[in-house]
DNA sequence: GCCTAATACTTGACTACTCAAGTATATAGC
DNA sequence: GCTATATACTTGAGTAGTCAAGTATTAGGC
């Protein structure tokens, strides 16, 4: 048999699994998946609705490129502009349109209740322990 | 702002991408990924190493087809073989085979020195907190 | 001020899945 | 025993990423 830390690790890996393809399922009558929501709520807290892609690439955990692609479908439908960065030329900042912050807000209602859903057997202090926990293994 | 249980999700799901680069680019080592281990695990652990594709999908919280695809190259460098169930002519049974169960204990030393450095900050009764945490969120 | 190194992306080729549809076999109702 | 339905896969087509290599721009050392 494996030592603890690992089982815990597999178990994390096989719960994220199912609760994504959940979410994903939720989100998609929004016409988004889990990524998208993600970068869309980092932005609606952003200075401006605005951030850089290597923040949006750090914040979900996904490569730069990755968010290249992730940003293609969402600036054509209208959810994010492409604005200029005047102090350096390389960098391509992301703002959330009007049309975004929209749809976020009703993506994050339903998701608000999926996810209450999902945490329904954790009473307010589990929650709160778990993401200590999860904050500690970082 | 949105309410604790989808932040806490979000950070479960950030947390886990993480998790998963840092033990895929530690299994690379051995020739394998992830998922290619925890089907590994389940099959050393079971009655005669062998399980039902099925059975492997639900464990890991893959789907069939996955599960047929990821066993595809394990079965070609001889990691597991094919067996038919007599009882039942749909299912086809995998079976870790004598070069799986060595590499896969090599793999286990290489992922257990990993969970013990990703965990290091958790104590152990933290660990046992966590995994009860998710075991309520199953 | 120039050259080297670092940063912020983007792109082509690949991987690891998914879903929907198809095949083969087994089970249950009558 | 036949038919309808359910189960256990497999396969073609698509998606959501990765990595390595390339481009453009900026920053730092001297």
């Amino acid at each position: 048999m494996l030592t603890e830390p690992v089982k815990t690790l597999m178990q994390l890996s096989v719960l994220q699994t199912k609760i994504n393809k959940r979410i994903d399922l939720h989100l998609s009558i929004h016409g988004i998946n889990y990524s998208e929501f993600m970068v869309m709520f980092h932005l609606s807290n952003a200075p401006d609705y605005c951030l850089r892609r290597i923040e949006l690439a750090d914040l979900t955990a996904l490569t730069a490129s990755g968010v290249t692609r992730l940003l293609v479908p969402m600036e054509k439908i209208g959810l994010v502009d492409k604005e200029r960065n005047l102090r350096d030329a390389r960098v391509s900042l992301v703002k959330l349109t009007r049309a975004g912050k929209t749809l976020f807000k009703h993506a994050a209602s339903t998701l608000e209740q999926a996810a209450e859903r999902q945490t329904q057997n954790l009473s307010e202090k589990d929650l709160k322990k778990l993401a200590q926990l999860l904050a500690l293994m970082d």
